[in-house]
DNA sequence: TGGTCTTGTTCAATATGATGAACAAGCCAT
DNA sequence: ATGGCTTGTTCATCATATTGAACAAGACCA
């Protein structure tokens, strides 16, 4: 669920540090960090403070996280999925046909669905973890996409954005089938 | 960029172990920090350690970031991008024609792009920064992806994911019109 | 060889995070 | 009330994060 250890600051904030070609005198001065508290930081001689390392990231000009989890698994993907052994759900009664797009390799917090609406099908979605987000484009045929009070209807190329932490719905509009691309981020913020 | 202002961890511990129905002992127990230590930490009393603040975030079974990015913001989007509003970019002489779905309010590591390619056209690309991803899915007609030394040629409803921190291209091949959905997303965590 | 930068590391001093124990406030019995 | 029992806050103490200054190692130049 989280880093299986501490995170080993130093190493990420040097790692950054270098490649923005930067001195320690340099940082020091941009995030208000002493120069010797950054060495003693890099070399994992001390245990610093959220609010040490949240100057530090500013003076990086990175997100917080950067400096946290630790460096990542270096492993170089290239994963090809052929379309016949695309996992297709078939849901629902009235429901899309859904094709699971993202493997297992994939980042945790991101799928990606591929719908095929045959007429009259409705997607009905429950209110996902708070922060969602979900992207569609619209391929083939028309749809209408209801989140909340919000409603609006797509053609092919359109493009929405919705946070899907309450009750919404895409249907199929009009004759014929319809194809829809999704993307759905999970956002790891809690909530409000 | 990143928050404003350093996180407020005090009161995000206090929420997440309200919510667990947990007291200062328990998540004391469960944490290995002591419970004096909790208590000035949610009463924004002290500058805890980011070992600290680990440690009190397994005790409460939540990502570190849960605790860092302060209750984020609870601004429900509901954006709709039309067909003709989408910018279109025609770069260079024979790449296809790129269409930008994602609008502004997205997220800003994650990029989406449709692309549609004449006969003949390569997209011919960069290497992006270390840990970046792209994920294709193949809407209309063939085309082969090449990263690296790794090659594969795609057919509609066929999926890919790769890094693409080295040099990469997608090129169109076979007869008619081609048309891909891509993916960008932008990891921040760094290489190892 | 000696200066004079630059970069990064240690040093003593201080500020402050972290701890266990004592403390106070509330609640529920009898 | 009185006594336990729980929850959260302060207290003295220790541990250590943080700092400015001094220091050492290297690069570059005259």
């Amino acid at each position: 669920m989280e880093p299986a250890k501490p995170p080993m600051i130093g190493q990420n904030i040097k790692r950054l540090r270098k490649e923005q070609q930067m001195t320690l005198d340099m940082l020091s001065e941009k995030s208000g960090v002493s120069k010797a508290m950054l060495s003693q930081i890099e070399a994992q001689k001390v245990n610093p403070t959220v609010a040490t390392v949240w100057k530090i990231a500013r003076g990086l000009e990175v997100e917080l996280d950067s400096l946290l989890h630790g460096g990542g698994s270096p492993v170089r993907k290239f994963s090809v999925t052929k379309s016949r052994e695309i996992t297709t759900l078939d849901t629902s009664e009235h429901g899309p046909h859904i094709r699971v797009l993202s493997p297992i390799e994939m980042a945790e917090d991101l799928e990606l669905y591929l719908l095929t609406f045959d007429p009259g099908s409705v997607l009905d979605s429950d209110a996902h973890a708070p922060g969602t987000e979900e992207y569609l484009t619209v391929i083939e045929g028309s749809v209408t996409v209801t989140v909340g009070e919000k409603q609006s209807t797509l053609t092919p190329g359109d493009f929405a954005l919705y946070n899907c932490d309450v009750h919404h719905t895409i249907a199929h509009t009009g004759s014929g089938s319809a194809q829809v691309h999704m993307v759905v981020r999970f956002t790891r913020r809690q909530w409000a």
